[in-house]
RNA sequence: CGGGGUGUAGCGCAGUGGCAGCGCGCAUGGUUUGGGACCAUGAGGCCGGCGGUUCAAAUCCGCCCACCCCGACCA
């Protein structure tokens, strides 16, 4: 047997901190940063510190290993990418800023890459000739560089990070279909060897025009996602993705329309309270800009735009609220907006608009607004769409119970992309009667160092870390209370050698520390088994064993301790 | 980018115009050793940067930079 890495904590780079700098406010973040786990080098960047990597490697190799036996080939593309290649498929304008960009001594523009699906088209374009050759799991695991409007929380998202993406190609939608149920089983697999319990959710598909898109998401309170869920049916999805619930809409027959004169009303809430309705019986109008141009929004009061939904909607790269300005020389009059009579300007309608008839709606008149309005009686839209944001507490779209809304993190994004980029490369094959065909493409990612991070958010305890051990970077830590004591440290020093003979992974805590100190560094760093040595259990002839998880150690002899806590190891 | 905040020793912080400080950590010597020990002596600073005001600036003014938090975005 290959003797295991066994570390001597008195030569370790890192050292533990005391107090975790202030400016780390993310569980996670802190304690990796006090177990000497990371170290910061810019907004978003990290060095993994030894302790760190070997954690990061195991992730890493749980990933690998299953990627592996779902069938995927190990490849590593540059990070180097000549921006052309993302004109092709006009990518670099979804991604805009986000991507970095570089000069060369040539002046020739280059991109540090965000993600590769340009480059695996590419190479597919070279190699994959026939359906013969499909259907390909092709994957990598290696940083990209994507320049975050805001970074945050130490390893949640960073600027620079580790990223494993697989890459599917296949012939067909039906090829498409199986691969991407192989991942989503790999991924399962892996959330499960990493102890980290997730849940999968319908996600956004982007503006890219993908069909069909899961989000693998850990719930824990510090997350920075919403993801909305039924705990009646099952159903969950990111916040951007959930269908909004139908609430409470007005279910009279159709009346004729009504102005009424309303002095003062510029709120949702200040009508429905002026009127004597529910806010659920009015309509709220919104102005955007999506790329520069003004776009009205129809919405029941008591709903709020998804501007995700609307952005995809519209296919724009940059929306935002329209400013006072924007609005006035539309024509319109905020806070008496109505889609009544409204011409000249792209309009959109909430599917809620249709559920009901009657609703109170502005009268584009100042201090005016009209009651009974009724869709599509009395004004059109030019598209209805589901653009609604869910909440908590609407009614489930698949069985009406309430939704429920948790915090979470995404840990992995499983994404059916489609033909679009394999068309805009030319990355086809032919098929059995010789007709040339896209490949149909999709793309699979975890974020390694965030997984890592996740872990530790839902792995931790007020003391520290409490790693799994299928993550942990030793398995043991060799704690000896040496005091004035030879008889312990040089009993600790062949325990060391024989726990790494016996190939058990160490970390050796051969300082000259008060046992406080020692206990104390231990808990943070999280190893799953301590093993103290000291003169007291020495004069028993054994030594302590405890799990970080349990609260009273137990004795052990130490005649054939390495065999033993071998076996201990082994055991979960 | 909008809003909020912070930059003083490795980390945490005090210092509102007059000698650059405290706790932890670090070094040396000694005493300690079952949950962050004690004594003594030390090392460590361009007070984020540039400019201005002043006899005198960490401190007041201006500009810039970096970092953090909330939002849009994402693995």
């Amino acid at each position: 047997m290959t003797p295991a890495a066994g570390m001597r904590l008195s030569h370790l780079l890192s050292k533990t901190l005391r107090q975790a700098p202030a400016d780390a406010e993310t569980v996670s973040h802190q304690l990796l940063l006090r177990a000497g786990m990371v170290y910061p080098g810019a907004s978003g960047v990290y060095s993994y510190l030894p302790l760190g990597w070997r954690a990061f490697k195991k992730v890493e190799n749980i990933i690998r290993e299953e990627m592996d036996r779902a069938g995927g080939q190990e490849a590593l593309f540059p990070s180097l990418q000549p921006l052309e290649l993302w004109q092709e498929t006009g990518r670099d304008a979804a991604f805009g800023a986000t991507m970095f960009s570089i000069e060369d001594r040539r002046q020739r523009r280059l991109v540090l890459g965000p993600t590769h699906e340009e480059v695996v088209a590419q190479i597919a374009r070279s190699f994959v000739k026939s359906y013969r050759d499909l259907p390909v799991l092709v994957y990598q695991i290696q940083n990209k560089f994507r320049d975050e409007l805001r970074p945050r929380g130490g390893l949640l998202r960073g600027r620079e990070f580790s990223m494993k993406d697989l890459y599917s190609l296949d012939a067909d939608e039906a090829s498409l279909d199986h691969s991407y149920q192989l991942m989503i089983d790999a991924y399962r697999r892996i959330y499960e060897r990493c102890h980290l319990p997730v849940v999968l959710v319908e996600a956004d598909s982007g503006a890219i025009g993908g069909k069909e898109s899961h989000e693998f998401t850990a719930l824990t309170p510090t997350g920075e996602d919403e993801i909305i869920h039924c705990p009646a049916c099952g159903y969950a999805a990111n916040l951007e993705k959930a269908q909004g619930g139908t609430g409470d809409p007005p279910t009279e027959a159709p009346l004729p329309l009504e102005e009424i004169a309303t002095p003062g009303v510029k709120t949702i809430e200040g009508l429905a309270r002026f009127v004597g309705v529910p806010t659920s019986h009015t309509l709220k109008a919104v102005f955007y800009s999506a790329d520069g141009r003004v776009v009205f929004t129809a919405i029941r009061g008591d709903l709020e735009i998804n501007e995700t939904k609307l952005k995809n909607l519209l296919k724009c790269h940059e929306l935002r609220l329209a400013t006072e300005d924007e609005v006035a020389r539309a024509g319109l009059v905020a806070g008496s907006a109505s889609p009544l009579g409204l011409t000249g300007i792209p309009t959109v309608g909430d599917e809620s608009i249709a559920l009901g008839a009657n609703l109170v709606a502005g009268a584009n008149r100042e201090g005016y607004h009209v009651k009974n309005v009724t869709y599509p009686r009395d004004f059109q839209v030019d598209t209805v769409a589901d653009i609604a944001a869910a909440a908590a507490g609407q009614g489930c779209p698949h069985c009406s119970a309430p939704l429920k809304a948790e915090r979470s993190i995404e840990v992995g994004h499983v994404f059916k992309l489609g033909t679009f980029i394999s068309q805009k490369l030319g990355a086809s094959f032919l098929d059995r009667e010789g007709v040339s065909h896209p490949i149909v493409m999709g793309s699979y990612g975890i974020g390694v160092g965030r997984l890592l991070a996740a872990i530790v958010e839902l792995h931790h305890d007020e003391r520290g870390i409490t790693w799994p051990p299928s993550v942990a970077p030793y398995q043991v830590y060799l704690c000896p209370l040496t005091g004035d004591s030879s008889q312990v440290a040089q009993a600790a020093e062949e325990l060391y050698q024989q726990l790494q003979g016996a190939g058990v992974e160490v970390l050796y805590d051969d300082r000259e520390e008060s046992p406080g100190v020692k206990f104390n560094d231990a808990d943070l760093i999280g190893i799953p088994l301590r093993l103290v040595l000291s003169r007291r259990s020495l004069e028993k002839g054994s030594a302590e064993v405890k799990r970080r998880t349990e609260k009273q150690p137990s004795l052990l002899p130490i005649e054939g301790l390495a065999a033993q806590v071998k076996a201990l190891l082994t055991q979960t």
